[in-house]
DNA sequence: ATTATCTATAGATCTATAGATAATGC
DNA sequence: ATTATCTATAGATCTATAGATAATGC
């Protein structure tokens, strides 16, 4: 069959397009936990959607949490580690504050699956999740601190609080529409600098956090 | 012991406080729901909470899916409802809103447990929950609504989607910080207004918001 | 008679482990 | 030898139903 490396063959043919199989379970996983729940999804449904036995999931994951922990993590990692860049670079406050909230759209936008709404789970208040609770808290503390600094003075009083909860409506946006909002990159940035009372036009910044984008991320 | 009416004593004491069974078995899922999800908590669990066997709740619900949905009833009966009366209101729309967002946030804050978290639950689109999401869209279309015809010119376009999800938001705050923000009631709402272009101190739309409200509840 | 509880249990899961098997790669 | 799969299954649930029981209220 579509045999890649050594291991016993599938009986069943591929169903997910991943490099691994590690891959394709998180994959699966990922459709399955977004449109199911977490604790709704059982083990045997995300074999069956890869095309294994249930058993066999347990080579790569030691258990079901596992999984779970990992999806966040591959979630989180991005916007953490550019959140932590742009703690130390010289550019304006609203320009860092600009790109932090555009990157993070586009990565909740852009996944196949609405993997922002795993964050909402109670499940993630158990002990065994407190890692990705923390690095999520630290993320929300880069925003407080960027949008503290931009905030001018015509802004409702602790405002700063609001970018960070911007951002997240695009997961409920995607939830009840089906589909990532497409103006929602240009639309939230946007309403974070508005609200932040920065009314100018936001061309500039918006080119600006570009740039600044394309430095960090080379 | 504290025997209230007819039917077999319970062996148990009564561990919640509510006029009636059912109600008692309501609180004691909310609890469990939103704090360790809805498909991780068993029936045993939430009999368990409420002192009596898990066979007896099947005597106040036919479902475990129907505690659900009457948790949900329960919190999107009065915005919807606040949302109708508003809908043919003589009042300005800005202070409409104000309203609608004010008494939405303080219900969400106000309850004793984050019932809001509930509305994200993967499980909701089952078949099961249409109902219930048929109202939340009814909802949401009424904030767009009203939104749209508060939006001035200065506001970045489109952003007449962002009231009800400023509105949400406060669900997150809850979920992250364990307690609802007591700034909340006062921030949403001026934050949708000046989102939308209403910069001038909302204390003027605020007082009558609050008299609409008055009016409209009695 | 009506009601709200109880006991007991059927039948269907569900997660995880033990150990066999069939490939690859050295 | 190593790897990724398979088969089989233990043991622990979990939801819901059947039917008994102990109150109240007419």
């Amino acid at each position: 069959m579509t045999q890649l490396g050594p291991g016993r063959p599938r009986l069943e043919p591929r169903r997910r397009h991943g490099p691994t199989p590690r891959a394709e379970i998180l994959d699966a996983a990922a459709e399955l936990f977004t449109t199911r729940g977490y604790a709704s999804t059982s083990t045997r449904s995300i074999a069956d959607a890869v095309g294994i036995r249930q058993a066999s999931l347990y080579h790569h994951f030691a258990a079901k949490d596992d999984i779970l922990d990992a999806l966040l993590d591959e979630t989180i990692t991005g916007p953490l580690e550019l959140a932590r860049r742009l703690r130390a670079d010289p550019a304006p406050p609203a320009v860092r504050l600009y790109a932090l909230a555009r990157f993070d759209v586009h990565q909740l936008c852009a996944g196949r699956w609405n993997l922002g709404a795993l964050y909402l789970l109670p499940e993630l208040r158990a002990q065994r999740f407190e890692g990705f609770r923390r690095r999520r808290d630290e993320l929300r503390g880069h925003y407080e601190e960027l949008a503290a600094a931009v905030a001018a003075g015509s802004a409702p009083p602790q405002a700063w609080v609001l970018p960070f909860r911007l951002v997240e409506s695009v997961i409920n946006m995607r939830s009840d529409d089906g589909v990532a909002p497409a103006s929602a990159p240009r639309l939230i940035p946007d309403a974070v600098l508005y609200l932040l009372g920065r009314h100018d036009d936001p061309a500039e910044i918006r080119a600006a956090a570009e740039d600044l984008l394309a430095r960090l991320e080379s």
